[in-house]
DNA sequence: CTGGGGAGGGGGCCC
DNA sequence: AGGGCCCCCTCCCCA
């Protein structure tokens, strides 16, 4: 959680690396179940993962629904022989032995330093990539080969053209089982549940305000905070 | 000022 | 190796 890591709100950009990860992103969002009786939605996934308590794996970290899918992942940190399979020497991450030895070396190359040897520059925009397989997958986002025939816009990747045509077509694939509303993308309906909860997870340092959102937080700190805005952390409680 | 939604981007992982 | 998917995020706009 943001407890672990100060959160400068005036310099989120910070915390966009290239090439790394957060080491312990935030929970997903899990109300109490007396909150939501709901029959899920058929058509949304996304509330399983929301409203069913995570089982998580003491190896790695990984959550899943359900006790037996989590007994089925541990499997995934053994070899064939009982042994444990490939693990990572800096943050433990563990690879079942179905993963090829490529998976393991191209996860520690996220750990590699911007200042080392390995590192390259993007010609295009600068930026810094911890390893040549990192700033190749940058390269792509230069690359705006994917064009929306309706209104001429181009994307990098396939996914986000067709995440665009449905503001043309106006299909909203994910609903919400709570309310019902529906949604055109999939990280939208995520920032809808939270709205849905009670609990506000999110609270301004400087204030003690609190908030459903970390973006509500951020507009805080940013416009609003009474006690000095971007000096506090962002806190999760 | 807060709450909420629409649109889009970056990067990691899985297959 | 590359496509697809996922997660997390920001920006913008509006009520």
């Amino acid at each position: 959680g943001y407890s672990q890591h100060c959160l400068p709100p005036s310099n989120c950009e910070t915390d966009k690396r290239p090439g790394l990860r957060r080491v312990s992103p935030d929970p997903p969002y899990t109300p109490a179940p007396e909150e939501y009786s709901d029959q899920e939605s058929p058509q949304s996934s996304l509330s399983a993962r929301y409203f069913t308590p995570r089982h998580s794996c003491p190896e790695c970290g990984k959550t899943s629904a359900t006790s037996s899918n989590l007994s089925r992942h541990k499997q995934t940190h053994r070899s064939l022989d009982g042994q444990m399979a490939r693990k990572c020497p800096t943050c433990g991450k563990a690879y079942g032995p179905s993963a090829t030895s490529s998976n393991l070396s191209r996860h520690k190359q996220t750990h590699r330093s911007l200042d080392g040897q390995m590192a390259r520059k993007c010609p295009t925009c600068g930026k810094a990539y911890v390893s040549m397989p990192a700033l190749a997958m940058h390269l792509l986002t230069h690359n705006l080969k994917h064009k929306c025939e309706v209104c001429g816009k181009a994307f990098s990747r396939p996914w986000l053209l067709q995440g665009h045509m449905r503001s043309h077509t106006g299909e909203k694939p994910f609903g919400c089982s709570h309310c019902g509303k529906a949604f055109a993308d999939r990280s939208n309906l995520r920032a809808h549940m939270q709205t849905h909860s009670a609990f506000k997870h999110y609270k301004c340092a400087q204030c003690e305000k609190t908030f459903a959102l970390k973006s509500y937080l951020h507009k805080h700190y940013e416009s609003a905070c009474p006690r000095g805005a971007g000096h506090g952390c962002a806190v999760e409680h």
